[in-house]
DNA sequence: TCTTAAATATGATTAATATCATGTTTTTAT
DNA sequence: ATAAAAACATGATATTAATCATATTTAAGA
């Protein structure tokens, strides 16, 4: 359903949401060792967040990222948005292009109303809802 | 969710469910055409399904493959297990290893609910199930 | 202003999927 | 028996996704 990237990017941004703030910037390298992501590999998708500003960022000594409050608010969505691109999560089970509720794949009637509403969840839920979950001890993040 | 490879291989057996029998078995030739598959890849899958043996075949003149009534029984689930594998469509959505109930990741709760739903769907529907969406034009199939 | 520490831009490599190709075996019909 | 028609087995190639590497730019602090 996600790509690694996208999972990638997920774990990074709700780190960030935990744990940096303008006055405290995280670095590629300790949000790499502590998400367990390459750091390489990360580095490439938060310079895509941050070129996207959905995160925030800044070059040289003290530098990293971080995310604003605002940016805080974005949907998860948004994210898997900028990393994948959201047909791969939206369109036709079997890939038949036209597929809809009037024309209907084999697979349409099983399928679309648990991802409607997967769907209509990572619209709805925020980076920030989901932080909140991960301080509360209501959802873990595991290295 | 699915590969392309379980997506061609579904396409295969519904055509196969509603236009092939012990007596009019199809070749491959037929079915790359009327599913819009690429022959030689189509005929590698229906190769493996035919050795899992949840499709029928035999070699020579007159020979093709069919679906036997027994087989059409089986659950969608079956063909995406063989091609697949389970764990693609049952693993974490961030691919958390331990990822469960009681130690959830973030995305688990929002995911989750309809993801069991839809899992339990392509358990419980049958290929005949499918079929009989095909012929009753609930479903479409187009090329 | 110089050094150092960070992100940024860009591209290379590796691994996994998807796709294609072909010689071998089996079966039917002559 | 033999020829032809089909699946079968195997492996090669191509494309895409995942991962790694590095030179460049920017900012901070001495």
């Amino acid at each position: 359903m996600l790509s690694n990237s996208s999972k990638y990017a997920l774990k990074a941004v709700l780190f960030l949401a935990l744990h940096a703030n303008e006055n405290n910037k995280m670095m590629v390298k300790d949000i790499s060792e502590r998400i367990n992501v390459p750091k390489a590999y990360i580095a490439k998708l938060l310079q895509e967040l941050s070129k996207r500003r959905i995160l925030s960022s800044t070059k040289g000594p003290k530098g990293g990222f971080y995310i604003n409050e605002a940016n805080k608010n974005q949907p998860i969505m948004k994210i898997i948005d900028i990393i994948d691109g959201k047909k791969r999560i939206e369109s036709c089970a079997l890939s038949l292009e036209d597929c809809n509720e009037h024309i209907p794949c084999p697979l349409h009637a099983l399928i679309n109303p648990s991802r409607s509403k997967m769907i209509a969840l990572l619209e709805s839920k925020t980076i920030n809802d989901l932080a909140m979950d991960l301080k509360l001890n209501k959802a873990f993040l595991p290295v």
